[in-house]
DNA sequence: GGTTGTCCTTGACTTGAGTCAACAGAGCAC
DNA sequence: GTGCTCTGTTGACTCAAGTCAAGGACAACC
């Protein structure tokens, strides 16, 4: 598929004339990062954003001695790295691919041009952002206010609402990349999922669990029960 | 001051035309709040955003038991409250004065209408979003991966920043808000004060805290040092 | 087939920070 | 003055979740 043909079913260019759809065509870059590689560090100076075409880009935060915190995963369609090309020029994070990923990156000074012509473009951007604050505020409180079991359910319940007859969830990602997800460790989430296991929560499979309560589940997510010790 | 006036100032509106200035001063509210009230809570609808005139404006998450997470504190000149007027017409927050304030409010629609039209209006209005962005992403990564001393000693920093010359920082609120926009409950913050003071990074009178020990402190932040046990 | 590395789990232990309770000082109301 | 509320501090205790260490399951690769 060309680029021009990419950027024509990316949401963020819902809106778009045909001949602005050529210009971002002509201007973007292909790239493609392996499993393991940077696309960018914290600090780093951006001068563009990234759109996802193909795989899975994870971006986090890393503390001194190494651990991470993952503040989203992106997959095709969705932008990313774009909070340097509005303000401050630098990225508030790092980014790496989950997998063998391919994006297009389009460079500053081109996209800001078009954004100040194109009214549906702008607003589209504004949505993002707007979205990305309302999960971010959501992550805080779930940090701040909110225990691991409380998270964890939370996470199972919102994966749950996007195939929602079925109270089955796939993890999405592997258990160690959960626990990042969740601002915990890998033993933490084990031996968590074990206990709502014992207790009649959820069944899990592997990367499959099945949502056995979600009443429960639910309560767990907002403070109003614990997981017992036993 | 009439509107007019008022909007001249506000940096968000910086760039925009005198009749568009007209045009916003003739559709904006002007609000006042007593400390305690409530200004817009988690989940409302909302189909306007606000700026702060005077006072100042609480942003914050509350869990099931009542415990309070600040996610923003506004003054004078700083808008509040747009997420909804982009993404999802609900606020993502509880919003309340720290003590008695007025606002200005813009409904959505004739908001959205002047965006369209206004190419600096909407690299400000994404400047905004921005600069939150980056500094939900640092909320996160602290809460997540730093310790409460660490948070602490970011804080002590960011704010001698803007005062920079001085060894000195005013807090700019009762150690109880501090606690809540550090994530952690006002024992705790006394407590770790208490062993700061202790060990020599600082001394606290009050609200003025000086800050004896500078790169100390930023070892702190960066986790790189922890506070001993006694 | 064996080696290697990734992912996940379990056990024993430690600890940061929260809960609960008590109290002191400041400011305000009456 | 006396009482009241708000803010801040301190002590004793508890507990959620982290650390450290070990081992199992599994796939990938030579």
């Amino acid at each position: 598929m060309d680029k021009k043909a990419h950027i024509a079913q990316m949401p963020l260019f819902e809106g778009i004339s045909e001949t602005q759809q050529q210009d971002l065509a002509s201007i973007a870059l292909l790239k493609t990062f392996e499993r393991g590689e940077t696309i960018f560090s914290d600090g780093e100076a951006g001068n563009g954003f990234y759109v996802v075409l193909s795989g899975r880009i994870k971006i986090f935060k890393l503390s001194a001695d190494g651990k991470e915190q993952i503040l989203h995963i992106f997959g095709p369609g969705e932008p990313f790295g774009e909070v340097p090309v509005f303000e401050g020029r630098r990225f508030p994070a790092n980014s790496e691919p989950l997998e063998k990923s391919s994006v297009m990156f389009f460079p500053r000074t081109a996209f800001i041009d078009l954004i100040k012509r194109n009214p549906s473009l702008v607003l589209n951007m504004l949505g993002v952002l707007s979205r990305r604050l309302r999960r971010f505020a959501a992550m805080i409180d779930d940090l701040s206010l909110k225990e691991v079991p409380g998270r964890l359910a939370a996470h199972l319940l919102d994966l749950n609402a996007r195939q929602p007859e079925s109270s089955q969830v796939a993890l999405t990602v592997p258990k160690n990349q959960l626990a990042a997800m969740l601002g915990t460790i890998p033993e933490t989430l084990s031996r968590i999922l074990q206990k709502m296991t014992q207790q009649g929560f959820i069944k899990v499979d592997g990367k499959n669990i099945s949502l056995l309560d979600r009443e429960g589940l639910k309560e767990l997510s907002e403070g109003l029960r614990r997981l017992s010790h036993e």
